[in-house]
DNA sequence: GCAATGACGCTCT
DNA sequence: CAGAGCGCCATTG
């Protein structure tokens, strides 16, 4: 395919966005998930072929854009809750959009994971 | 190149 | 069950 420049380009800007590899699988991961499921950062992490870097998830999703196509929202903590972001109203964003999925979230706005939780098998 | 940060996870209290 | 602390390592400044 297209000969990628040299890793000089690695973390360009939005402009050349030439992201990592590893941001590359974990898109993909999370593309994988279905809709009305959800999928931990260490679940995402463990299958991206990253066990115990689900920080690197949450920063790869971070460092996302609308236009990747990305099911962030369905992207949660261990704890089935939706991770306090940075700017505030999103978490309110994303579980309106997970329960419109489907997704129940419990009295302590919490989900399910045993129900809810996404397995690739 | 070094230092601090971060959409987390796990264990212990 | 809830809260706090420590650890993992890539990305950013």
């Amino acid at each position: 395919m297209t000969p990628k420049n040299s890793a000089s380009e690695r973390s360009q800007s939005d402009s050349t966005r030439r992201l990592s590899e590893n941001y590359l699988r974990i898109y993909e991961v999370v593309r994988r998930v279905p809709e009305g499921r959800v999928a931990t950062y260490g679940q995402v992490a463990a299958i991206a072929g990253l066990p115990g870097h689900a920080r690197q998830v949450g920063y790869a999703l971070h460092a996302s854009r609308p236009e990747d196509d990305l099911p962030w929202q369905r992207i949660v903590n261990a704890k089935g809750e939706v991770s306090p972001r940075s700017e505030p109203g999103y978490e309110g964003l994303q579980r309106a959009m997970l329960e419109a999925e489907g997704v129940i979230f419990n009295t302590a706005g919490r989900i399910d994971l045993k129900r809810f939780r996404w397995q690739e098998a």
